[in-house]
RNA sequence: GGAGGGGUGGCAGAGUGGUCGAAUGUACCUGACUCGAAAUCAGGCGUACUGCAAGGUACCGUGGGUUCGAAUCCCACCCCCUCCGCCA
C-alpha cells in the first residue's frame, strides 16, 4: 500500500513512480472519489456531533427529572439522514481501499529503467564458470542417471511439475537446507523459524499476494465455508510476525530466516521450464526476512543479498548478481536484486534469489510499525531475500560439480551434513 | 467433537444503558529533590481521519441488530484459556 497522503498530495509523483513499472493508471478515479469521501464524511460526522450533543442533553436532562420529549423529536429527525450518509460513506471508503491495494509499489531512484528483464542491469560477476573436457548433462540427466531424480514418479502421484528425490540426491538436498540454515543463523545473526505452511486471507494481503495474485496460489478450502493458502514463499508467514504490532525502535532490527516448502500454481507459465525442477509447484527455500527501522533498510538490502551470495560463494557457485528494472520487479518491491546461478547445461545464468526491501509497502498493508522513545508510530521497513531456493541450489550443484562419468563431487561444506561422502554414485 | 470461562489502552486490570475514549496499577516521557542514581513527589502519556486552530468523528475481538444514546443489551462468527474425548 502506498502512503494515502502521497497518492492525495502528490499523485503526479505516483504517476510518474508507476510509469516507470509500465503500470500506466489513471489518478482521476482516486481523485473523484476523495473529494466525495472528504464532503461525505465531513457531512456524516457533523451530523453524528449533532447527535451525541443532543443525546447527551437527554441524558442530562433525565437526571434533573426535566421533560425530554422536545430533545427526542429532535434528534429523531436525524436518523434516516445520518444512516444514508453513514452506509455511503463505508461504500466510498471501501472503493478506495480496493483502489489502493492494487496500486504496486514506487521503484526507488536506484532503479535501472526498462519494461521486461532484457533491461536487467547486471551488478557484479562472482566466480568462473567450469569448464568441461565432455559435454555437460543436465540436472535431469545426471539425477536420473543417479537414480536421485524420479520426474515420473512425480507425475504418478501428484502431476506434472511436482518430482520425486531419493537416496543420496534427497540428503544432499536436505544437507543444503541445514548448511543454509546454519551459515545464516551462526554467522549472519538470523534467528530461526518454524512456521505455518498455510496461512489465512489477512496474512497474503498483507504482504501484498492478495488481492491481485490470487490465482498465482493454491487455496484450500475448509468445511465451515473460510478458506486459507499455500504459502507461496516463507516470506508471508514471517513477514507477517508483525503485523499489527507497535514494536519499540530499539528492538530492530529483527532478522529471521525459516526453511519452508513453497507452493505456486504457475499459471501463465504454460511451457516454461517445463523439463527438470527449475519451476516446480513445490520447492523448498531458505527465506531471509529482516524488519528494520526505516532509514535502515537501504543499508539493510546490501547485507542481506551479501548474505544470500556468501551461500553461493561457500558452495563455490559461479554467480552474478543483477539489479531488477522497474518493469521486471515484484508487485511489493522497490527495488530487487536477483541472484543469478551458472547453470552449465543450458550455458546461463538463472534466478536462484531474489532479494527485495519494500520499504513501507507492506508494513501499511499490515499495520507495522515502531515507536521511538516518546516519537509518533510510523510505519515499519520489510526486506526479505532468498537465501537460497534449495531446488535450484540441488540443479547447480548437480551441473556444476558433474564428472564425465555422470557422478557428482559433493561440495566441501556440505560433506559434514552427508556423513563425509564426498562422491555421489549411480550405485543404487 | 463435548462442557465451562474469557477477549477493554505497551502490559496488567476495573467498568453491565447516559458528561466512558474508558478507573487504577505498571511501563514510558517531562520536571522537582540528588554530586549522580535509586526511592519519593508533581504533571503528561492509545490509534486513525478531519480542521489553520479551537475542536469534531470513529475505534473496547469481528460483523449485524435494539435504542434518542451501546464497552455495557440481543444475534452470528472468530480467537484464546481450562477440563473431557480423539489423535502424530
Amino acid at each position: 500500500m502506498l502512503d494515502i497522503q502521497l497518492l492525495r498530495t502528490q499523485p503526479e509523483v505516483v504517476a510518474a513512480g508507476l510509469a516507470r513499472r509500465g503500470a500506466a493508471i489513471d489518478l482521476g478515479p482516486f481523485e473523484a472519489l476523495e473529494a466525495q469521501r472528504k464532503q461525505v464524511q465531513t457531512q456524516t460526522q457533523d451530523l453524528q456531533a449533532k447527535r451525541n450533543t443532543l443525546s447527551k442533553q437527554i441524558g442530562m436532562l433525565k437526571a434533573k427529572g426535566e421533560d425530554v420529549a422536545p430533545v427526542m423529536a429532535e434528534v429523531a429527525g436525524l436518523g434516516d439522514a445520518l444512516k444514508a450518509n453513514e452506509d455511503k460513506l463505508a461504500v466510498l471508503l471501501a472503493e478506495l481501499d480496493a483502489f489502493a491495494a492494487q496500486i504496486p509499489n514506487l521503484p526507488h531512484e536506484s532503479v535501472p529503467e526498462g519494461r521486461d528483464e532484457t533491461a536487467n542491469v547486471e551488478v557484479l560477476r562472482w566466480g568462473m564458470p567450469p569448464t568441461f573436457d565432455f559435454v555437460p548433462k543436465d540436472h535431469v540427466e545426471l539425477g536420473e542417471g543417479l537414480h536421485g531424480l524420479d520426474f515420473a514418479a512425480g507425475v504418478k502421484i501428484a502431476g506434472s511439475r511436482f518430482t520425486l528425490m531419493r537416496g543420496e540426491v534427497a540428503r544432499l538436498h536436505r544437507a543444503l537446507a541445514q548448511f543454509m540454515l546454519d551459515v545464516h543463523t551462526t554467522e549472519h545473526g538470523y534467528t530461526e523459524i518454524y512456521a505455518p505452511y498455510l496461512v489465512n486471507p489477512d496474512s497474503m494481503f498483507g504482504t501484498g499476494q492478495l488481492p491481485k495474485f490470487e490465482e498465482d496460489l493454491f487455496r484450500v478450502e475448509r468445511s465451515d465455508g473460510t478458506h486459507l493458502y499455500l504459502i507461496p514463499t516463507a516470506e508471508v508467514p514471517v513477514t507477517n510476525l508483525v503485523r499489527g504490532e507497535i514494536l519499540d525502535t530499539a528492538s530492530l532490527p529483527l532478522k529471521f530466516v525459516c526453511h519452508t516448502p513453497c507452493f505456486r500454481s504457475e499459471a501463465g507459465s504454460y511451457g516454461k521450464d517445463t523439463r527438470g525442477m527449475i519451476r516446480q509447484h513445490q520447492f523448498d527455500k531458505i527465506e531471509m526476512v529482516q524488519i528494520v527501522a526505516p532509514e535502515m533498510s537501504w543499508e539493510a538490502l546490501e547485507t542481506l543479498t551479501g548474505h544470500a551470495e556468501t551461500i553461493l560463494q561457500k558452495l563455490a557457485l559461479p554467480y552474478r548478481k543483477m539489479s531488477l528494472c522497474a518493469g521486471d520487479m515484484g508487485f511489493s518491491a522497490a527495488k530487487t536484486y536477483d541472484l543469478e546461478v551458472w547453470l552449465p547445461a543450458q550455458n546461463t545464468y538463472r534466478e536462484i534469489s531474489s532479494c527485495s526491501n519494500f520499504e513501507a509497502f507492506q508494513a501499511r498493508r499490515m499495520q507495522a510499525r515502531c515507536r521511538d522513545k516518546g516519537g509518533k508510530p510510523r510505519p515499519l521497513h520489510t526486506l526479505n531475500g532468498s537465501g537460497l531456493a534449495v531446488g535450484r541450489t540441488l540443479v547447480a550443484v548437480l551441473e556444476n560439480y558433474q564428472r564425465a562419468d555422470g557422478s557428482v563431487d559433493v561440495p566441501e561444506v556440505l560433506r559434514g551434513y552427508m556423513g563425509g561422502l564426498a562422491i555421489l554414485s549411480a550405485e543404487p
